[in-house]
Parts: structure tokens; sequence; C-alpha cells
DNA sequence: GGATTACGATACAGTACGTTCCGTAATCAA
DNA sequence: TTGATTACGGAACGTACTGTATCGTAATCC
């Protein structure tokens, strides 16, 4: 462990060097850190997720795309382990519609999240981090409850559902949100694109109505 | 390009090296090619795919864990783009189910593809290659054909009970497919493992009869 | 204005990869 | 049986790239 000098700089209780942000001990003196050189840094950590995946990402990569030397990446994260985490949770997620229908509350919630595919790095930091948690634990462990908490305003709509009678009380709820997700998880990760909002409604007609010719 | 005479010895119309399976020119003469290296080799890279993913996998780490030379791979494949497609092909897909109920066909192709999932390196796989599609359009263009195959069988239950008249004739076949899929990539994808069998029954009742309460 | 910290750039050491070569083994033709 | 040919596992070589450490400069506080 050469890194002595270093390590001495940050929190004593983030030492652990794969898991830590990194902050300054004394805030109040020297140059502070450039909040145009942090979000350079996020930005750039996106768009490389996107571009090459979180193997082939790098420190160095990164540094270069956003324009900053790779000592100003390493001074805040440990390693990209956390810049990845902090990046992915600055991405939006699902937003809490009540409008007091389970159809239109699908219908919107999806749409602009849909629409936040499309227009962020969201379409394609999605596919390259959900393939890496297959086989990266530590990821997988930090992004979990970053995942969970996007994912909990969706199923909040659900259980408004069933608190109305909507839904009957034995069906699953969490069930239920994957069957309306599914199909977006599909076109992700198993054909290219092609997200389009005009995807939703007949996905969530369907959903609700069953495939099954009603008799 | 200095390897001229390697190159050389592969056929012409297969001379791309970032694409193609290499073969021999002579195949009368000379030491025949160890059918238990070859499948060692597939079966070593599927085993790594799962564990490292498709960017950290190396031809290196795929002749250790098969137990031969490099140039053994290398004299079958020409990279590992090639190797990883060819792996992949040979896991199993889903089984055409006939029986003549739609929700029948469902339930015994999923169990068993379930089934697959866990009894093969399927489980471990498919994240990876999903995950490295997403920003890697060479190999998702040669996944992609095979990807589709192994789809068709479970389309074609559909298309069946299309024409029974189970399903009514204005309902997106496709679109119906991921949505009974779903689940399965949800689960797979966004949380670890626990791809129960035991999940399909309440999947494709879900699926089939809608969430909505049926009044 | 002196001390302190952050900045971008760069030099360095270590790792790891693909490629190639080696001696040996297995098969076919004569 | 012998010679020619190809495949085999193992290892050496050169290269590319990464994380770390260092340097001179810039910005802020006391």
């Amino acid at each position: 462990m050469r890194a002595g000098e270093e390590a001495e700089a940050v929190a004593p209780a983030e030492a652990d060097r794969t898991k830590s942000t990194r902050r300054r001990m004394t805030s109040s003196t020297g140059r502070p850190r450039s909040e145009e050189a942090h979000q350079a840094i996020l930005d750039a950590t996106l768009a490389l997720l996107g571009e090459v995946g979180y193997s082939a990402l790098t420190v160095e990569g990164v540094a270069q795309r956003a324009g900053v030397g790779k000592a100003t990446i390493y001074r805040r994260w440990s390693s990209k382990l956390p810049l990845v985490v902090e990046a992915f949770s600055a991405l939006p997620g699902f937003e809490d519609v009540d409008a007091g229908s389970l159809e239109h509350d699908l219908k919107e919630t999806l749409r602009k999240y849909l629409e936040a595919f499309n227009s962020t790095a969201l379409g394609t930091v999605f596919p390259s981090l959900a393939g890496e948690r297959a086989h990266n634990p530590e990821l997988s462990k930090l992004i979990e409850p970053v995942a969970r908490a996007r994912r909990e305003p969706f199923v909040r709509i659900f259980e408004r559902a069933r608190a109305r009678g909507e839904i009957s009380s034995d069906v699953d709820i969490d069930l239920a949100a994957d069957l309306v997700v599914g199909p977006i998880s599909v076109t992700l990760f198993f054909r290219g694109g092609s997200l389009s909002p005009r995807m939703v409604d007949p996905l969530v007609d369907l959903a609700l109505k069953g495939i099954l010719k009603r008799g």
C-alpha cells in the first residue's frame, strides 16, 4: 500500500478504497474543487458507459473525455465503481403519477419514462449496467438500492389501484409491475433501441385486459 | 498484416479475421483436430462468459480454463467474437410445444426453458451477452439471427392460438410474446438469479387474464 | 502575501493481452 | 514401417494500456 499519503487525506470512515467517495478533510482553505470538472466527469462517465460498457470503462478514458486530469477524478472517487454508481444515481427514474386510474397512471408514467430513455443516456447506460450486474456482485450490491428506489413510484401506482379495487387482492403486485415493464425490458435488451413512447398504449392495454379473448 | 502465412491457410471467402471461423484447407492428411479440445473450448467460453462477461473474456483465459494452448483456439476461430457466437448458438432455446391450448403450451415451454436456465450456462451467459450487445454492433449483428431463431418456436405458439381463435385477431403477437417473457427478462436483469420454474404458472395466468379485475 | 489545495499534464512501473515459435504427438500415404 | 503433414500444449516475445505518483501552475483563504 504505497498510497499512504493520499489515503490519509480522506475521511477515515470511508477508507475502503473500493467503495468510497472521497471528501476533503478541511474545507475552508485552498483552491476549491471545480464544479464544472465534477459535472463533466459524471457526464463523460455516462456517455462512455453507454458506448463501451462497464468493463471497458477506464478512469483514463473518462479523464480524456471530460477534459480533466486523472488525478482530478481520483481525488473524488477511489475507483470507477463509486464513480459509476454516482453517475447512474443522477439519472431520472419513474415519476409518481396519481390521477386515480391505473390505466391512465401507467400510461402517463411509462410515456415519460420512455421519453427519458430517448433524451438521456438512460437508454444506453441501462443495458450496460444490467449486463455487468450479472457477474459483478460489488456493482450489483451498490446499484440495487438505487434501482429499487427508482422502481418504487411505479409499484406504488399498482398499490393504489389495488386499494381502489381495480386489481384483485390476490394478484401479486410485483409480478404485475414486471408484466407491464417486461416488454420494455425485452425490447431494450434483445432488440436494439426502438423504444418509442408509442408502444405504451398497446402495451398497457394488453397487460391490463389480458392476452386471451374475453368470453 | 504480418499473419500472411496463417491467413493463407483459411478458406479465401472467410478471410475476414474479425468474423470468420477457420477451417482446414486439406482435410485428409495430418493429425486431425481434437474434438475434445473443441468442446472444452466452447464449454470454457460459456463458463467464462457468465463469470466475467464479454469484455473481460480473453482467449488466454479460455485457453487456460479449457486446458489447451492458445494456438489451438486461434487455429479454429479468428477472434473471440466468432468463438462466442458459436458457443452461444449451442445453448438450448425454446422448445416447440403443441398440445392445443395456449395456456398449457406456454406453461410447458416456459417451464422447460427456465429449467434450462438453471441447469446450463444460459442463466449467466444471457445477461452478459445482452448487456454487451447494447454497445457492440458487431456482436449484435451476429447474435441477432441466432436469438431470433431461438425465439421463433415461442412465437409460433401464439400464432397457433390465434388461428384457433383463443386470441383476438387484433392482438399484436410479438407484443403478447414480449408480455409473457417480459417478467423473466426483468427478473434476470434487474434482480439476481431466482428464476424458479414455479413462477411460470402465476405469470402465464396473469398475462392471459390481465391485471384488471374482471367485471 | 504566504499557506494550502486543486488543476491539467506527464512520467513510470506493472500487468496482461495477442501473436508467434517450439518440440512433441497423431494420422495418412506409400 | 517410414516420411510427410497437421494439431497439440506450453512458453517467449513485443505491445498496449492502466492506475499511481509527480510536477509546475492556478485559485482561494487567513
